[in-house]
DNA sequence: CCAGCCTATATCCGTCCGATATATGCACCG
DNA sequence: CGGTGCATATATCGGACGGATATAGGCTGG
């Protein structure tokens, strides 16, 4: 999804700044699965404003750079039903982690221990926060559904890391003993 | 994780041509949670040979262009060691689907159905090929491992979806009802 | 028979991410 | 009371990266 939909998406829940809307993409129901950066963000709002499907207008701050508000036109919110129509790509996952321990049998079980506990510690914070900051009633039912998927999924890889850990450690040792044979 | 370890690391596993160090990334184990395109892996290359990580055998064939065989080097398999024991960055994961699904009351029910369909298929062909071609004894823990959690985490979403579908749908329709009034 | 796909390498362009610059207020700690 | 660090807020730059494209011949199926 172009960062331009993506301002659009934000926008349509309700008037935002640039930075407000690259916080949303850190802490917001939106952060777990998609993202942008000041340096797609800012071009991607100038073209919308250009384009009509974004207006802005300048607030004084008091001894701040003003702070731009954006809101979405009708012309905005044609254009993101339009593109939530088109048929989604495939999903994208990055993990560095998942990478790490593919090779578990190249490392000490020092750092094997230590990168699992700090996932499953991750895990935690993040149902945590999830559970917490919920306030689900009053959100329409596709964020409910997707918070829900959400919180299924990191159970269940928190879940798994602390059940096969052990089988993960006795291989990996197994694998050194053999490769120092 | 830098496309230059990517590489070290699938040519870890055995020689490959940069041809086929991409197949890995698409079809391989790799292929669900890390990606490479030729505009990244062919640069890389040519920067690993320079650095002596990786060496070159140019295979002539038969009336098609040189194979290019890469393989891992001590100075390569050293520096594939030194990047695992970095501090993995956080996973990423990048889900139009989601995005689309977070808006769900602004799609017609039929739309939303043939999207949750899809992506259920989706879940139970990769599911299928998953176990199909697991033959998982000769691999290494690691191997092993991150293709468990891949199972989970894939049948857990797969569940979600089938679970909560008409949640959602009811939610959706309340909704676009309300907005109409 | 030929359209379309597979193997195989390579480059280009646009987009995007991460880092950095700039400017100020506020809270905390010694 | 001073300074360190964090939050707000906008903006740009360089480098890395992805998708499309070019090239080229072989294999397969309708």
């Amino acid at each position: 999804m172009d960062t331009r939909t993506l301002c659009l998406g934000v926008l349509n829940r309700g008037d935002a700044s640039g930075y407000a809307i690259k916080k949303s993409f850190e802490e917001g129901p939106l952060a777990h699965f998609q993202e942008a950066s000041f340096g797609s963000i800012y071009p991607a709002l100038t073209r919308l404003s250009d384009d009509g499907l974004v207006v802005c207008r300048a607030q004084a701050q008091n001894k701040r750079p003003d702070k731009k508000l954006y809101s979405i036109t009708d012309a905005g919110r044609a254009a993101l039903e339009d593109a939530l129509h088109r048929r989604p790509t495939d999903d994208e996952v990055r993990s560095d982690f998942l990478f790490v321990l593919f090779f578990a049998h190249l490392l000490p079980a020092a750092t094997l221990n230590r990168l699992i506990d700090d996932r499953i510690a991750w895990y935690e914070d993040v149902l945590l926060r999830m559970t917490e900051n919920a306030d689900l009633d009053h959100r329409p039912a596709g964020e409910r559904f997707v918070h829900g998927l959400g919180l299924a999924v990191y159970r269940c890889a928190r879940d798994y890391l602390r059940d096969h850990r052990d089988t993960l450690l006795a291989g990996a040792a197994d694998a050194r003993v053999h490769a120092a044979e």
